[in-house]
DNA sequence: CCTTCAGTATTTTAGACAGCATGTC
DNA sequence: CTAAAATACTGAAGG
């Protein structure tokens, strides 16, 4: 079927053509045959790369051409910035693109007039929440990765979202892209969906199984032309020796990083001069946001051209890894499953290494066939390789005819919603109520009938109904006969998007300070506090931090505001010892240790590091926002706090971070400088500045001040205007 | 008395979303 | 109901 046949307006098909799209993929041809440019619900189950962008795209652009409005609901950030980029070309065709995740967002008024909204299903729950105006007049969502309703933490938001947007408008159109996975009929039920299901590649997918020193596939078999102990460093010189790229994916980052230097280590022995200088070019890349081990680490293998990726790393680490492995600069990443969804980035050949994988509660797993079925669809670059190899790696011969089994010729599980536990429902019964969604106990089983959980299970009111205790327990939730309604409370719970088991535990916490009376100064009790909610992952506690955390912990025994766990329980003690730990952590951080210091003593890398700032940041601002309802004497203090962990400063740093370009190194070296305010500085010599800061930089601060004499030169010369945290190291 | 090495006990273990205000990625 | 690899520790043999 040809773009040229569709019944698109003739500037989309003309956008399409221009770019050479001319003919479509056999999958979305048969979606097209099911009606989908007329309108209908769509589930795609169709692997990666095969087209599924296209088919939203299209959907969008013709009930944008109707006058519609659509949604893109992404499970990643990074996914949303990537396709907020992409649509941005249709500009060309009049058809503007805003994005909105935590990181950024296009002001409300903006989206307003927004054609294409890119979000996370979260954002996209908040807009809901929060009651976005805009939200009634979509005509068409596209839920990408709708696999993910399957997962415990994120799925049950995505589900009730799509269930609300259906609310608002029952004539929505839904486009759904998935995996493809067991129940894909059951899925497209629920959504009252046409289905596609198809296995269709634009490249060939070899999937098969290592084994001694041939790769078995399902009728071939391929010997390795360079075999060695090692299994792995074998099938990537394999790979290599026919100028592809490999991913290797592993269950743990210290794997990731060992595979990485193993490959390192032998790729160093022949690399031509031009290879050489490139992986320089790297590697300064790196160092550049360097200090820390990890990025030592990192640094040390792209300079021969592998590379490492996992969440301990730095986004700005993890960037230049993606980027240089598509310009084919760095040859192998060896990764933990971050690569395993999401980001577009195929290679010739993708090693599983492991496919098992720890889990708290059932020790080690064998991962999931869909998961696996992810990672394989890594392989082959559409227009780029011949085709496509996945390796999986067996140890024995009965083994290699179990992975054959399991996950070459296994089918991918069904997905089934987790919305039915009291963590899950907690806050969105709390939302459904506060929006005025659900005015009733009725009502509010109505609406969560319309649910993947109640289509695919059945009924929730028991549940529903503890929740209800809960919230009402609580004081977020007030019951006037019939009629629910959020008290002032819950509002703000359900607004602030914390869970209101993170809330109930705060607002208890505000209570014990409003006890002890006097505005309360301990900061170390409201780091513990935050770091005791469930929406903070505490750091794991080892058996060797036991000593100091005990120490720490007896030194601050009567600042707690969380009650401290009598020594009866041993597990609850430990893991309030656990919460200790983080909040010690996140005091060394605002107290100005460096980042090498901090990762080294917890040994984390530092991408975990950001990772908790960004929660600590959100929950400290939930909580004041909580004390202030509460009048509780912690406002400001939590405030101050919010703004200090979010740049990791101490207190006397809080003027000069407003200054933009100015983090906490900066604003450290200016205030030892003397400048220890910006009042200060808008008297300061411009020289002085200039020795501390540079002469750029200090031309960029000073003129932000009004100072007219210094010209401010504007150029992408540094960070500058980014709000992320840690940017500001030198 | 110190070093070395093998056998054994212990430790550790993936990922990533959200507020708000500001300015346009 | 369920694991496995890396590391730390221990003790005996050897220098």
């Amino acid at each position: 079927m040809r773009i040229s046949e569709l019944d698109l307006p003739a500037p989309v098909k003309e956008f399409y053509e221009r770019s050479g799209i001319k003919e479509l993929y056999p999958p979305q041809a048969e979606a097209v045959k099911k009606g989908f440019l007329e309108g209908r619900s769509l589930l795609a189950a169709i692997p990666t790369a095969s087209g599924k962008t296209l088919l939203a795209e299209m959907a969008m652009l013709k009930s944008i051409s109707h006058g519609g409005k659509a949604l893109y609901i992404v499970p990643l950030k990074a996914l949303a910035s990537e396709k907020f980029e992409r649509f941005r070309q249709f500009e060309t065709l009049g058809v503007r693109t805003g994005i909105s995740t935590g990181d950024y967002d296009s002001r409300d008024e903006w989206l307003g007039d927004r054609d294409i909204i890119v979000a996370t299903s979260e954002k996209a729950d908040s807009l809901l929440r929060n009651g976005a105006p805009w939200l009634s007049s979509l005509t068409i969502v596209v839920a990408d990765e709708v696999h993910l309703i399957d997962s415990a933490n994120r799925g049950p938001t995505l589900e009730v979202t799509l269930a609300r947007l259906r609310r608002l408008n029952p004539s929505l159109q839904i486009i759904a892209l998935s995996a493809t996975i067991g129940n894909a009929k059951e899925l497209a039920g629920w959504m009252g969906a046409e289905l596609v299901v198809s296995d269709w590649r634009p490249t060939t997918l070899k999937e098969g199984v290592f084994f001694g020193r041939a790769i078995n596939f399902q009728d071939e078999k391929r010997v390795i032309s360079t075999p060695g102990p090692d299994e792995v460093l074998a099938l990537v010189s394999d790979t290599l020796a026919e100028g592809g790229q490999c991913i290797v994916f592993t269950n743990t980052r210290k794997s990731s990083e060992g595979i990485a230097q193993k490959v390192a280590k032998s790729l160093s022995k022949k690399l031509t001069e031009e290879e050489k200088a490139a992986f320089q070019d790297i590697k300064q890349q790196v160092l550049r946001h360097a200090e820390t081990d990890t990025c030592a680490r990192l640094a040390a293998c792209v300079e021969h051209g592998a590379a490492f990726h996992h969440a301990g790393l730095k986004n700005e680490h993890r960037r230049i890894v993606e980027d240089e492995f598509r310009r084919n600069r760095i040859k192998v990443i060896a990764c933990t499953p971050t690569l395993a969804a999401g980001l577009n980035l195929p290679a010739r050949r993708v090693i599983i290494k492991d496919y098992r994988r720890y889990d708290v509660n059932y020790g080690s797993v064998p991962i999931p066939v869909l998961e696996y079925k992810q990672m394989a669809g890594r392989a082959g670059r559409p227009g780029l390789d011949p085709y496509g190899e996945a390796v999986l790696i067996a140890k024995t011969h009965d083994e290699m005819g179990e992975l054959m089994d399991n996950y070459v010729l296994s089918e991918p599980e069904h997905i089934t919603s987790k919305l039915g536990t009291e963590p899950a429902l907690r806050s969105h019964v709390l939302s459904a109520i506060a929006t005025d969604l659900c005015r009733d106990e009725s009502d509010l089983y109505d609406f969560m009938d319309t649910t993947f959980y109640a289509y695919q299970r059945g009924d929730l009111s028991a549940v529903i109904k503890n929740v209800l205790d809960f919230l009402e327990a609580e004081r977020m939730v007030v019951r006037s006969g019939d009629r629910l309604n959020a008290s002032e409370l819950g509002r703000l719970v359900s607004r602030l998007y914390v869970d209101p088991l993170s809330a109930s535990i705060i607002v208890r916490a505000l209570e014990a300070a409003k006890k002890r009376g006097e505005p309360y100064q301990k900061e170390i009790a409201l780091l513990q506090l935050i770091c005791a909610t469930p929406d903070v992952r505490p750091l794991y506690l080892r058996r060797s931090d036991y000593g100091w955390v005990v120490k720490y912990t007896e030194d601050h025994i009567d600042d707690f505001l969380t009650e401290v766990p009598g020594a009866g329980d041993e597990t609850d003690f430990e893991a309030f010892l656990a919460t200790v730990k983080t909040a010690a952590l996140v005091d060394m951080w605002i107290n100005e240790r460096n980042e090498e210091e901090i990762t080294s003593f917890y040994s984390i890398g530092p991408g975990d590091v950001r990772s908790l700032m960004e929660s600590c940041v959100w929950l400290m601002h939930a909580t004041a926002e909580i004390s202030g309802l509460l009048r509780a004497p912690v406002t400001t203090e939590a405030r101050e706090l919010a703004v200090r962990i979010e740049h990791g400063i101490s207190r006397e740093l809080m003027d000069l971070i407003e200054l933009e370009g100015v983090g906490r190194v900066r604003a450290r070296k200016l205030y030892d400088a003397g400048f220890r305010d910006r009042e200060t500085l808008k008297k300061a010599d411009e020289a002085a500045v200039a020795a501390v800061l540079g002469e750029k930089v200090a031309a960029k601060v000073l003129a932000q001040l009004g100072r007219k004499d210094v010209a401010a030169t504007t150029g992408p010369d540094d960070t500058i205007g980014q709000s992320t945290l840690l940017l500001f190291h030198e």
